[in-house]
Parts: structure tokens; sequence; C-alpha cells
DNA sequence: TCTGGGGTCCTAGGACCC
DNA sequence: TCTGGGGTCCTAGGACCC
């Protein structure tokens, strides 16, 4: 005996730059982007308002473009804890209306309020309302039988949308709409079923294409995939609270590409610290540690090692990402005329993962160097690049590096 | 326009054991 | 002597999401 499930997906809208201008209303009708900053300008628009979203403005776009759209927009460097908070107000909300939440991500939730004796929308429109009063937070939320049309539902109308999608509503609202807004589909599985003539959600629920879509993806995949197209999704509401998390990391995109060791190695000294402290702070450890390497040339490694007994424990975590950095990378090896050099770094990062709580207390850490606030870790990522002596290590720059440099700029 | 940072889940292959 | 097959752990990588 099933009975049917009443599910709401809540979406925040634009949550980092909302979260913003919460804490500074004079910024509501101002273009914000949230970028981090830098000077050779690699960065990308993590969230724009929707005052800059009107300008065309959109996430992922590089900063350069977003100036070029509009020279006016005013560029905020990402407070994550800011928005932990904010996340952390979100859920006490929504926790007056029901236990059955679940936090599918910092700024998304859904509700389970299939035993809610009332009106549902005029419930979905008062947590939109009291949200945006209390909070300043704008939201859409999606009304469905189920949590993948509730979200598919909440994505339909923003900001402040409220949109029900029933199941036989599907052939008017979810089917004709392009396979790539479809949650779960990327930009590499678009291009292959696309590949096989599919345009549509409806082209997916279509029990004719199965098959084709199988020798393509995948038995599981496609499956899952022509199931949720049909409205089929019976994955319950996840409400018990528990956030296990699975793994920490920190990683860090250098404003140019490196072949300095000795860059590299403090580099990977202040992620190890940064890692360590969260682990420490939540009082977790992990049995795996590992190291992320991006190449020049964008080939990406992940090296790891398990532990016997797992660690937290900052010079461990060195020592172990060290010594994979030592045999995948080797300075010198570079080729001066080749800017698809594989190996030069692009990105270094530092993971633990199978992550458990700790055993012990919480106690004082020996810590090879003091613990960095995210902004003194800032300002030493800068001075490593620069060349300039930091708590983690003396940096030089040999004269290499700007023969490489000028011989980069030629080859344009 | 050369493409961030933090996660999750899934899969495939090798090692190892019975 | 001519070599099966299942289970599980570990590692690496791919894809996706916000």
């Amino acid at each position: 005996m099933k009975t049917s499930r009443i599910i709401l997906h809540i979406d925040m809208n634009c949550f980092f730059a909302s979260c913003e201008i919460a804490e500074n209303p004079e910024l509501l009708k101002k273009p914000v982007v949230i970028a981090h900053d830098d000077p050779f300008q690699r960065s990308i628009v993590l969230t724009a308002s929707y005052v800059a979203r009107s300008y065309g403005i959109k996430t992922t776009m590089q900063v350069r473009e977003a100036f070029q759209l509009c020279k006016d927009i005013i560029i905020i460097e990402p407070d994550m804890d800011l928005y932990v908070s904010y996340s952390e107000k979100f859920y006490q909300y929504l926790l007056t209306i029901t236990k059955k939440v679940e936090m599918a991500s910092i700024d998304e939730a859904y509700v389970d309020v299939s035993d809610y004796q009332g009106n549902v929308v005029a419930l979905a429109d008062k947590i939109q309302n009291d949200l945006l009063k209390e909070y300043r937070l704008p939201c859409s939320i999606g009304i469905a039988p189920n949590k993948f049309l509730a979200k598919m539902a909440s994505d339909m109308k923003k900001p402040l949308g409220i949109t029900i999608l029933r199941k036989r509503e599907l052939n008017q609202y979810l089917w004709p709409l392009s396979l790539e807004e479809m949650h779960g589909v990327g930009k590499k599985t678009a291009p292959k079923l696309q590949s096989l003539g599919l345009k549509t959600i409806g082209d997916l629920a279509n029990p004719k294409n199965l098959a084709l879509m199988k020798q393509k993806l995948g038995n599981i995949y496609a499956t899952s995939l022509h199931q949720r197209a049909n409205g089929i999704d019976d994955s319950e509401v996840d409400y018990s609270g528990k956030v296990e998390v699975g793994s920490i990391s920190n990683s860090h995109t250098f404003d140019r590409n490196i072949y300095e060791e000795r860059i590299l190695k403090d580099t990977l000294k202040i992620l190890v610290n940064t890692v360590a402290n969260r682990l420490q702070k939540k009082n977790l450890k992990a049995y795996t540690i590992g190291l992320q390497l991006k190449y020049a040339n964008f080939r990406q490694i992940n090296r790891s090692q398990s532990l016997e007994t797992p660690t937290n424990d900052e010079s461990d975590i060195y020592k172990i990402t060290e010594a994979i950095l030592d045999e995948n990378f080797e300075e010198g090896l570079y080729d001066i005329n080749n800017r698809r050099d594989s190996n030069c770094i692009r990105l270094i990062g530092v993971f633990a993962n199978r992550i458990v709580e700790s055993k012990e207390q919480p106690h004082q850490q020996i810590t090879i160097f003091d613990n960095l606030t995210e902004l003194e870790k800032k300002e030493e990522l800068k001075k490593i690049i620069d060349g300039v002596k930091t708590k983690f290590g003396e940096t030089t720059i040999n004269q290499g590096y700007y023969e490489y440099q000028n011989s980069d700029q030629k080859t344009e």
C-alpha cells in the first residue's frame, strides 16, 4: 500500500550574493558578484546577484568577461563562514515547520510535508515570506510527489517562485524541456544523448529510446534517467540530521603555472594545515590521505594512501602528501618552448577520505605551524607566489621562471 | 574567454583470500 | 599442473552538483 507523498524543494536564489546583500542592504540594487580576488584574472564568477544577471553575467563566467558586460560590478570575496551561518538559520527555521527536513547542500533543502493538515501551497507561501522577512533570503519552492520532481519544479520559476508539478502534467511542463535541463545530465552526458537524436526530457521518458540509451550510458544510469524522466523517484527525504562527512579537501589554483618545487611544497604546507585544522575542529580523523595535482595541460591525478589508524595530525598528512608530490613532480623537467607542459603544476590539493569521528577528546594538537585563518591563508599563498619569506618557508624564484614566462608570451 | 573550490556517488581493475 | 569463481578492500578516475 503506497500513499502518495508531498515533497517541497526549497532552493535559495543566488545564495552567496543574497547573504552578502542581507548583511549589507545597500547592495540590493547593485550588480553583486561573488568571486575570488585574483590579479592574474583566472578567477570566475561563483554567484551573481539578480541585478548582475540582468547584464548577462552568469555563474562560472570569467570575472574579466563579467567586467566587460558591466563595469560597475561589485566584487565580493566569498565568506564561507557567513554562508554557513545563514544556512544554519535556514535549517533551524525549517525545523519549526516539521522535523522532516533534509539539507541537500548549503542552499537547498527537501521537506516532506505529506502529513501536513492544510493547504500546502499556502504553507510554501508562508515559508517563502518568512525567509524573506526574517533573514532577507529569497527562495524558490517546488512542490511535487517526489524529490526529483520537486527539484525540477523549484527550478522552473526564479526568483521567488512557487511551482507545483503534478505527475499527470509531466507532458505539459517537464517533457518539453531540453534534456540539458534535467538534474543528473551534465555536460558529458548531454552530447552523448544528443548524438542519439534525443533532444528533450520527453525523449528520455519515451520507452522506445531506452535500449539506445542503455547502449550509450550503461544499464544503471540509463534506467535511472528514464525512470526519473517519467516522474518516478522513490528516494526518501533523509531527515536523520546526520551530517556524515565523507571527505575534506583543500586545493589551490595558482595564478600562473608552477614548476618550482619550493613553491609547491610551501603551498602544500598551507593546504595541509587547513585540512588538519578542519579535521581537528570537527573532531574527525581520516583513514585515507591523498594529493591532487592538475598539470598545466589539465591532466589531473589523484594519489592516495590508506592508513591502519586514522589521522588528523598535520605532520603525518604532510609526510604522506609530500612523498606523493615527489613521485609525481620533478623540478626542472619542463620544456621552455612547450606551453602544454606536462610537468608544470596548475593546481595542487590535499584531501582526506574515509572520515571517522575521533575517539579521543579534542585536545591541543601538535602542529607544525599555527593554525591560519582564511584571510591569513590567502596572504601566505600570495607571499609564496611572490617569492617572499613566509611562515612556511622561504621561496625563491629563479631565473628560469622569467625565461619561461617570456617564451610563454612569444608563443601567442 | 583557456576553464574555481568543495563536495558526492559510481565504476573498473588489481590484490588478496578462500 | 595448465589453472574456476566469489567476495572484499583499495586505488584511480569520471561525472555530476552547487
